[in-house]
DNA sequence: TTAGGTAGTGTAATAACATAACGGTTTATG
DNA sequence: CATAAACCGTTATGTTATTACACTACCTAA
């Protein structure tokens, strides 16, 4: 369920290399914090976990590499509430849809079917709506919490 | 596309008839500065707008007529931006869909077709999921501003 | 090789969003 | 009128996110 670091780093250096971009250590931390936890974070929690080795970080430093990772489809962030999640689909092209449980916590990515996707891309149209990004959060009970 | 304020006003009367509740003037008030700005607007907006004639008005208060709106279904919360809206579709019981724009800050609200509810209920249920309720946002450029 | 541009960083300050907790008041109902 | 539930005002604080500015690191082309 969970990409490996090692694999998300290899995309985020291929993402640097066609954008004139650098994998910094500020980046590859958050990146490897986030992937470590296995569970979305708010961006205060990736600071606190960043200042148990580095004790000065400020929150732009953290917000800067959310930025970088959300721009390289690494990372997506969670609306609702606040959050910020590895990317579990790396393979395919695909905008996310979220499982959000009410009760542990953890969100379940799943990719949003082309069907879906075709249906969404429909409605925009519908209403003369240039659809650029979009947001499925769906909330609920995950299986485990039940 | 707006509601009226007398018919939003019928229908939170309807609602607190049911929930042993009241329209208060905190309520009332909220409601009518959410109608007459046309605009989805922050919590901190609407504090602006109620301070004008009640100077003393503080933050819960709010968020607390802001609650209770949305328990009656009249508003809808944008988790994106972190606003609220008037609904447009009290005619029927619906999930909302919203169309951001990200370029005047105006949101459309669509009602989610059955089709695609059923599609979101299908892939919950394929997942062992508990759907309990859902946010569809979509990001981008209205045709007005295209 | 060095001048200049773009990317990236550190830091302080503050803006923007949201809630907890408390004690008191109002309202409906028995 | 006694009671319970809904509602409110207020203080304080918690949480999330950004602006602004000065500086450093890196790449590239003259």
């Amino acid at each position: 369920m969970q990409q490996p670091l090692a694999y998300l780093v290899q995309s985020a250096e291929r993402y640097c290399e066609q954008n004139r971009q650098r994998l910094t250590p500020n980046r590859r931390d958050v990146l490897a914090i986030l992937v470590d936890s296995h569970m979305p974070m708010s961006a205060y929690d990736i600071l606190d976990a960043m200042r148990s080795k580095q004790p000065s970080v400020k929150p732009p430093t953290i917000y800067r590499a959310l930025k970088f990772l959300q721009d390289a489809k690494l990372v997506h962030s969670i609306e609702s509430t606040n959050q910020f999640l590895v990317c579990s689909h790396l393979e395919h092209p695909h905008q996310p849809q979220l499982l959000v449980c009410q009760v542990c916590g953890r969100v379940e990515e799943i990719p949003l079917s082309e069907h879906m996707q075709a249906h969404l891309n429909e409605s925009a149209k519908e209403h003369g709506f240039h659809l650029i990004h979009h947001a499925i959060e769906l909330h609920g009970i995950c299986q485990n919490c039940q």
